[in-house]
DNA sequence: CTGCATCCCTCCTGATACTG
DNA sequence: CAGTATCAGGAGGGATGCAG
């Protein structure tokens, strides 16, 4: 077929690749994905562009290296784009791919279960501690 | 009220807690969630209880330190329970716990887009490099 | 404002070897 | 089979200074 989806072929990559295999690339691609930072920016980025000031203020305690390494990997994977704005000084802006709009429910909803969950974290927590 | 229901009660916790602010508790347990070898485990203990060294098959290249140091790790945080079979040689037994099961789909939610995502983040990497 | 380079230190990670 | 102990390499991450 000619004619196939972009959902067809998702479903056929996901038969061709799988994470459980040591030498698959996804292996790679998922542990970028499970970064601290990344599942910061990519929510952060949820209200259209942002400056690289505009996200080191909300994500409080990035530091400049990192943000900017971070954003630098996701750009290179497709994630998000990098504009150049030519001014004095210059400005930058940030803004998500239609592939990093995919990605984002994902990274959303990791943050997310950390918020809503952090009490039940923090009980466990205590019993286990707590045992003999 | 004293009738607050689960949900009620996390989207409290939801407003109580944001990982955006650096001293938030929940940034802590975001850095753990965000682990390469959780968004391995959590998925491979789909199908019931699982055996160490089921896991460790399942889940190739996985040293068994990292491997035992994830499902302690788990343990603790309430996602995992461990069960110990006295027997010769001992059993050892890991399931996902209720709390487990709601991240579940969080987890291989990561795992299924890396692998349906991975041609294009492949073709994305070869722009960028190919870039003067 | 944004980003690169450098130094430096911590912690993660993986091999190996050893106990119950 | 399951887990602990140890060690060495390397990546992760912070602070600072300089450049466009």
């Amino acid at each position: 077929m000619a004619t196939t989806t972009a959902a067809q072929r998702r479903e056929q990559a996901k038969r061709d690749y799988d994470a459980f295999l040591e030498r698959c690339p996804t292996r790679e691609l998922l542990s970028r994905l499970t970064d601290k930072w990344v599942a910061l920016v990519i929510p952060a980025l949820a209200n259209g562009p942002q400056r690289h000031s505009e996200l080191a203020g909300r994500i409080a305690g990035v530091s400049q290296k990192m943000l900017t390494q971070t954003l630098r990997t996701l750009e290179r994977d497709g994630l998000v784009t990098r504009t150049v704005t030519a001014s004095v000084p210059v400005r930058v802006d940030y803004e998500l791919t239609s592939l990093g709009h995919e990605l984002f429910p994902v990274m959303v909803a990791i943050k997310n279960w950390a918020e809503m969950h952090m009490d039940q974290v923090f009980e466990a927590r205590a019993q286990f501690d707590a045992r003999p």
